[in-house]
DNA sequence: TAGTGGTCTAGACCACCTA
DNA sequence: AGGTGGTCTAGACCACTAT
């Protein structure tokens, strides 16, 4: 059962995206809201709630909300999966598995997976589309210890973090996350119906247990336009900073 | 005047920072809290959430909430300027404007800094190298009450940020980023020495004083390969307790 | 089973914006 | 001056957790 909030929240961010409220346009108010999703008005401000903290629509008060744009964002504050984070954001998530095979780690693979080089790894390509359109191209390298898990699930799993929590146990937490644009290759190009040498946003990721011990290495490609990463920060900490390129030459 | 819940959310948070509740302790239950502070439920709750946004607590539904950490650094992050970060990575960086030009703001941009639409802002196109080779091109639009003394920088400003707290004492906290990859239009290519359609890693943020006041809405583009983001989600400092809650399937 | 957080309602007053 | 969002109250029911 979805709440009556996020249903809300989903019909208004649809009409958004189909451009029913153009960039700079006004929002309904809360009371037109409240009336229109015969709702009460606090839940019509939960429902905006949502859309403001995904950074669609901003407010004052005493003026009408206004769109400020019109593309999701994933919010790094509370990082899922890219299958959770599409649902939660009332999105179709599908996903295939394109090629997967056991090798040896090579020395980078063994170094970021804290395993000794030759030991047994997973590498598996995986696609993810949303509404049907190819959006995401995965390459994760897994360690040889959960592999066995890895290759018993279906190939259009729509979410493996939630199929390994379910099947053995496993919570991902997340380490570090290196991002970047690159121009698709030939391979990319062909999977994600681009052209070759056209943008995506990179993501490289290793994903650890809670306790620190690596379980993936990924090197996951968004298609321009699909999806935009979100970052929050003050002056105070800092989980950002940024890196020289040519430090670390692709894969 | 400051809000009831923004005072109690600030009680709540010296106590977690001060040691009164262990990081993995629960905090009193929202009823408790409420007789406490003699407030309603719904205002109790408008103050946990501004903690559980800060990650400084979680919760889960049936249980009551856990501290997570004691620092807001969860889902904070430091973002020093260009030229700061350049510097201290032993870059030589320069910096050139290209174009700037007062005008009336427009819907979105006005939301974006808290102005109305038609306010004067100052719009400035910045072009910045690293080792003389072109790399980031910045777009940023500035509040009227900041433009006069941003007109008055030299045009090869190396840190804009640096000159105006030495000029007039402002200092930069950085709100929201949003970071995707685009492709290179004309003006792009041309200025940053790529072909056009080629990759560019985008970030777009507003900036605010430390009280929250916006100053500038920029959109800068790197240059593919010449900067990567990398973000930590510091593992050591997020106990586990999390992810259970977020895994279980939501509908 | 009792307690807790998640959701929702139907009011209310205020500060601020637009006209 | 009237509309709007920001805040707050005092209830209510439900799903889930803990015991």
């Amino acid at each position: 059962m979805t709440a009556r909030y996020a249903g809300i929240a989903g019909e208004l961010r649809e009409a958004i995206m189909r451009g029913d409220y153009d960039v700079g346009a006004q929002l309904p108010s809360e009371a037109e809201l409240a009336v229109r999703f015969a709702a009460s008005r606090g839940t019509v401000r939960q429902a905006v709630a949502v859309l403001a903290a995904e950074g669609l629509v901003g407010s004052r008060q005493g003026a009408r909300r206004i769109v400020l744009g019109r593309e999701r964002s994933q919010s790094f504050a509370e990082l899922h999966s890219f299958a959770q984070w599409a649902r939660s954001m009332g999105h179709r998530v599908t996903g295939r598995v394109l090629e997967q095979r056991r090798r040896a780690a090579d020395a980078a693979e063994a170094a970021r997976l804290a395993l000794r080089p030759g030991d047994a790894v997973l590498r598996v390509l995986r696609l993810r589309s949303l509404e049907g359109e190819p959006v995401l191209l995965e390459r994760t390298v897994y360690a040889g210890w959960i592999a066995p898990a890895v290759e018993s699930l279906p190939a259009d799993c729509e979410s493996v973090t939630q199929a390994l929590y379910e099947g053995v146990g496993l919570v991902f937490a997340y380490g570090e996350h290196l991002i970047d644009a690159v121009a698709a290759g030939t391979e990319d190009a062909r999977l994600l119906s681009v052209r070759r040498g056209s943008p995506l946003l990179r993501q490289r990721r290793v994903t650890t247990t809670p306790e620190g011990r690596p379980v993936e290495w990924s090197d996951d490609r968004y298609r321009a336009g699909s999806v935009t990463f979100s970052i929050r920060n003050s002056v105070d900490a800092n989980p950002l900073v940024r890196q020289v390129g040519d430090l670390r030459p692709s894969s």
